[in-house]
DNA sequence: GTCAATCTTTACGGAATCTTTACGCCTCAC
DNA sequence: GTGAGGCGTAAAGATTCCGTAAAGATTGAC
């Protein structure tokens, strides 16, 4: 699909292992970002959002399962675990994190190729329709999804966890109509289903604090007896 | 998203661990279907498509591979390999035969279950990302079905919800006539078939939001003593 | 243990929508 | 011609849905 080669973002903090994997990767038709600790990683995703990451979850700065989580505010590409701990609780931890696949050391080139083939054949199908990126825009409102900020004007708009979770999900759907039911799944969990009044509560609190005139939104739109919807240019 | 359990096919000629999984999965809320070898888990697959495959390579009839190319003809659902044979070139080939995972045996439950998370996971996002082009269009008349917004000559139209489900119904089947008692019963519901003089108000309400000239229709056609039909182009 | 922030619960006025009622027009059979 | 039935339109009444405020409960930080 893509014309250029697919480019990969190996986090390793072991500079042998980091060598071998770029010669790996790069004789198979690879492009190769390469981020020793979790850090620059997060920084060189953001700038320069890659098509596929691997990962080794034992780095030393920051938490392995943190950088999944932290990936997966914003970002849907896929990740692949490279470990050195086999354990199954620690699989199942990183799978559910978001993790895509998870290989234990030592493990074969050809599989790990193997791997990332199967992963990018997802990525394919379903990166043709979201150009995703960590930011989204509509007028005077910003949201960065990999800072976790929120921006109105240029200035920064403090939202509580519930504001964030509800205001980010209909930012991934922009200009479709979420219906209640789906939005407070959600937010809040598949048992809050028909707790309709807490949408209503806490859209008023983010128009407060969105919306210039919140009794006549700009942003955060009304579709009466079916749901919400955020407006897109 | 899908408001059943999910459908799992087993594919497993060993009794005993077929048993197991079942157990397995029938206690972590999937349904499941078993078959004992590839012919008779091909025939099922086409009579009642799981949502996902879980596959052991050591069949006695058909060989594991051909199972996951037959089934890749036509299905596109994940498919998870469960095999005794750990060698890499058996992963590759499966992986690259259209396989979404590979385990290889023994393995914990946990990892099983964490793995078919992952793969439905993917399933649910490629199945958003394909039903976007739900659009209707006639003439200057604009349907958005994904949205659920509707454009006359570009510019938005707001409808109620009877308003929106009433023009969706007709233009489901565009260019068909449908009866007055079926409009009412898909739009309102079974109990209200003979309520005719609802269609006449709220046809009249949709044409003074979609026509241009409301009295003389260009869209909403009236098929007197039967129904209301929608042109099609 | 206290305090601050957030979430949950309760209550109510107003707006949007649906339902009901009413009336005029047209066509067609007799 | 005329009266009945089907259709379109208008407007008032009833109901449901939504926005807002504020008090109570919970959580986490220090």
């Amino acid at each position: 699909m893509a014309s250029t080669r697919p480019n990969i973002l190996v986090i390793e903090d072991d500079p042998p292992i980091r060598r071998f994997l770029r010669a790996s990767l790069s004789s198979h038709d690879f492009d190769v970002q390469e981020a020793p600790g979790g850090k620059e990683a997060l920084k060189l995703a953001t700038q320069q959002p890659p098509d596929l990451v691997i990962l080794d979850l034992g780095l030393p700065d920051v938490d392995g399962l943190e950088v999944i989580r932290q990936l997966r505010q914003w970002a849907t590409m896929p990740i692949i675990i490279v470990s050195a701990r086999g354990q199954e609780k620690d699989k199942v931890a990183a799978l559910d994190a978001g993790a895509d696949d998870y290989l234990t050391k030592p493990f074969g080139v050809g599989e790990l190729l193997a791997r990332i083939r199967v992963a990018l054949r997802h990525a394919v199908t379903l990166a043709a329709g979201r150009g995703e990126s960590s930011q989204f825009r509509v007028g005077q409102l910003h949201v960065d999804l990999a800072a976790r900020r929120v921006l109105v004007a240029e200035a920064e708009v403090h939202l509580t966890p519930i504001e964030y979770k509800l205001l980010t999900t209909l930012a991934h759907y922009a200009g479709k109509v979420l219906t209640h039911r789906f939005l407070l799944k959600e937010v809040w969990g598949p048992t809050y289903s028909d707790q309709t009044h807490y949408l209503r509560i806490f859209m008023a609190n983010l128009r407060r604090k969105i919306e210039s005139d919140p009794a006549r939104p700009r942003y955060l739109l009304t579709e009466q007896g079916v749901g919400y919807r955020l407006a897109e240019e």
